[in-house]
DNA sequence: TGTACATCAGTGAACGCGCGTTCACTGATGTAC
DNA sequence: TGTACATCAGTGAACGCGCGTTCACTGATGTAC
C-alpha cells in the first residue's frame, strides 16, 4: 500500500495531472497570443513537445480545452476575490465592496486574455458548458450579493428610492430573492445587478482599451472614483 | 456632360461603390457566424461571387476589410443614437440620456456581432488605426458628454458630492474639460465617464450573455431601471 | 518475488479542409484627340 | 463621330501555411495472481 489514495497518487496518474496542468497553463498563453477563435490543439501540443494526436488522451477536443480554460480562468478571479476579501472586516461592507472591484480590475489587467474569454465577446461556434461552467462562473456576483446582503441584514444600507416599477421586473426579482434567500429588498437586488454590471463595463472598458491610450494618466483613480460612487448607488455610504 | 459628378458618377465608379457596399455587408454577415478573427477575404469572394483575389481590387487586405466593418458599425451605432435623440427635446435632460442608453442596447441587441468587434475582446493581432476610427468611434460619448453639459449649463443637475480627490484625476478632468470645452464640473464629469461604461458593461452583459438566460423574463425593463438609476447619479433626478 | 496480462502515453502518417497573398493574364470600359 | 490608348475588374494558378481529428502502431508502466 502506498502513503497516497490509490489510483490519484500514483506517479502515471501524478504525471497526468501534471500534463493536464500543462496543458492548461500553455493554453492560456495561446490565448494570449492568438485568441480564443484561434485556439489551436496543435499548437498546445508543439509547445508540450508531444505530438499533435497525443493531446487527445487528454482533451477530447478543442472545445473541451476551451472549457477547461474557462473554468480555470473562473477559479483564479474567484480565488482573487477570495483572498482580497480575506483581508477585509466582514461589517465593512463598502469595504469589501472596494475589495471586490479592485481584486477583478487587478486580475483582470493580469490577464486580459483570459478575462476577454470569459467576460469577452462570445466566441463564435462555442458554449461553455453550464454543468461545468456555472459553478465558478458565480463566484464573484455570489461574493456581491453576500455584501449587499450583509449590509441590509446589518441595517447599514438605506435604499429610500421608489421600489421597482414593473410587475415583470418585480417578479423575476422575487424568483431571485427567494432562489438565493435574501431578505434584501427588490430595489437593493436590482441596484445590485447595476451594481455588479458597471464594475465589469468598467474594467471591460479600461482592459479592451476603450478609454483613449492617453486619456487617463492613472486609470486605478478613476476606477476608484467610480467605485466610491457605485457603493452610494447601492446604499453604502 | 454626366448629370452626376465627373469621376464619382461614371456607371464604372457607381458599380465599384455599390461592390464596396456589398464587401461590407457580406463581410458583415460573416462576422455574425464566424467571428472576427475568423473573417475571411475568401468567404467574402466567395458569397461575392468572385474569385478569391478580386477582392484585391477593392480591399488591400484583411486588416483593412475589419476596419470598414469598425467604421461602418461605429456610424450605425452613431446614426441610431441621433435618430433617438431627434426625438427627444433637448431641454428634456433625462429623457435624452434614456434615448441614447435605449439606442445603445437596441441596436446591440439586433447587430451582437458588429457590437463585439466594436467593444468585446480585441481582435489579436488587429489594431484598429486611430485616423479612420477615432471619429466615428466617439459618437456616442460625444453626445452623452452634450447631454451632461446641457443639463448642467441649464442647472438641471445637481452635483452635491465632494469632489473628485486625487490630484492626478483632477489634471485629467481639467485637460478633458479644456479639450471638450465643457464647463461642468469635474465631478460631473468624472460620474459622466463612469455613466458610459456603466450603460455599455449593462448592454455587454446582456449581448454577451452573462445574465443567467433565465434570470430576467423581460430584460428590457431591467436595462430601464438600471438607466433611470444611472441618470440619478449623474444628478439626472 | 516473478510472471502474464492489461492499461495507457505517445508516435507517425494520413484525411480533407481553409487561409492570405502574389502574379501574369484577358477582356471590357472609359478617355483624349 | 471614330480611333488609339489607358485604365481597371476579374481570372486562374500557384506559394506555403496551419488546422482538427482518426487510426493502427510501439513500448513502457502498472496490476493480479
Amino acid at each position: 500500500m502506498s502513503d497516497t489514495a490509490p489510483g490519484s497518487g500514483t506517479p502515471r496518474a501524478r504525471a497526468r495531472e501534471q500534463t493536464m496542468r500543462d496543458i492548461v497553463r500553455i493554453g492560456r498563453v495561446h490565448l494570449a497570443t492568438d485568441g480564443a477563435a484561434a485556439l489551436s490543439l496543435r499548437a498546445v501540443a508543439r509547445d508540450l513537445g508531444v505530438v499533435s494526436s497525443a493531446v487527445y488522451r487528454y482533451v477530447g477536443s478543442r472545445d473541451e480545452l476551451l472549457t477547461l480554460l474557462v473554468v480555470d480562468g473562473y477559479d483564479e478571479l474567484g480565488d482573487a476575490v477570495d483572498a482580497a476579501l480575506s483581508r477585509v472586516d466582514r461589517a465593512d461592507h463598502a469595504g469589501r465592496l472596494r475589495a471586490i472591484g479592485r481584486a477583478v480590475r487587478t486580475w483582470a489587467l493580469a490577464e486580459p486574455a483570459t478575462y476577454a474569454l470569459l467576460f469577452g465577446s462570445p466566441v463564435p461556434g462555442y458554449r461553455a458548458p453550464a454543468e461545468q461552467t456555472t459553478g465558478p462562473g458565480t463566484r464573484v456576483i455570489a461574493r456581491l450579493v453576500e455584501v449587499w446582503e450583509d449590509a441590509w441584514v446589518a441595517g447599514a444600507v438605506t435604499v429610500d428610492e421608489a421600489p421597482v416599477s414593473p410587475r415583470r421586473l418585480s417578479r423575476d426579482l422575487a424568483r431571485i430573492r427567494r432562489d438565493l434567500g435574501l431578505t434584501a429588498p427588490d430595489e437593493l437586488v436590482a441596484r445590485g445587478v447595476l451594481v455588479w454590471a458597471a464594475v465589469f463595463g468598467c474594467v471591460s472598458f479600461e482592459v479592451f482599451g476603450q478609454y483613449g491610450a492617453d486619456t487617463f494618466t492613472q486609470p486605478q483613480d478613476v476606477f476608484d472614483h467610480h467605485l466610491e460612487v457605485l457603493a452610494g448607488t447601492v446604499g453604502l455610504a
